[in-house]
DNA sequence: CTCTCGATCCTCT
DNA sequence: GAGGATCGAGAGC
């Protein structure tokens, strides 16, 4: 039976609500993912929330580009997107369409497909760190851009899909500042984890590069 | 066209 | 805890 409640893909209207609402929700949720040799699933342990067109944090703050522009679509489709010359993220759109918020996945214990997983990261020392991270876990799962704007709510043998799965007990969601931002978006406590969950990723402070011509 | 720097990971100390 | 890797988006001229 594929009818069992935590075996069903989430609602559009599950991610057509504000992303600050949506973001802690998506906790203990099962991600999964049909590659060419088979299934890998993931229960989502830690994401972001990144609030669209007024926040200094997201890739939407300045508006629409070519690169956004599948945030600024339907809610429930991956946005991937390419980062540091070397890795893809990847996040989950949500709001009514026309506004650009979404959920960075940041990291989650594999359940299933872990030998798959495994050999996509060769360089993890522990099932743990397979998919601790937003680039980890979009290589664990074979991510890249050609799944952006794939429907996360269509199910089936959809590329990549979000089951209801396993929401941890309330009282164990915590939330903080996100990781790597920096200025004005810094403050906001919009990172969410499962408390002392091993596949959490360590929390990094924003680090601003070092300028050419400052000097102290 | 050119320049800056990023929603990170890995290795070594 | 620090620094290098690596390339594309976006802004400025």
């Amino acid at each position: 039976m594929t009818d069992v409640p935590e075996r069903m893909p989430l609602n559009r209207d599950f991610f057509a609500r504000p992303v600050i609402e949506v973001a802690p929700e998506l906790l203990g949720r099962t991600l999964v993912r049909h590659t060419p040799d088979g299934p890998i699933e993931l229960r989502l342990t830690e994401v972001e929330a990144y609030d669209g067109e007024n926040d200094p944090g997201s890739h939407a703050y300045r508006g629409r580009t070519a690169r956004n522009a599948t945030m600024f679509g339907p809610p429930g489709h991956a946005y991937v997107y390419f980062i540091y010359g070397m890795w893809f993220s990847l996040n989950a759109v949500c709001a009514p369409e026309g506004q650009a918020s979404g959920v960075l996945l940041r990291a989650g214990k594999i359940i299933r497909g872990a030998e798959l997983a495994a050999a996509r990261r060769p360089k993890a020392r522990s099932a743990n760190e397979l998919a601790k991270g937003p680039a980890r876990l979009a290589t664990a799962l074979d991510i890249d851009r050609s799944l952006d704007g794939v429907d996360l709510c269509r199910g089936g043998d959809a590329p990549l899909t979000l089951l209801q799965g396993d929401p941890p007990d309330p009282a164990l969601v915590r939330h903080g500042p996100r990781t790597g931002v920096g200025g004005d978006g810094a403050h906001h406590p919009w990172r969410y984890w499962i408390a002392d969950d091993p596949t959490v990723s360590p929390y990094r402070r924003h680090v601003p590069r070092r300028r050419a011509t400052s000097a102290t």
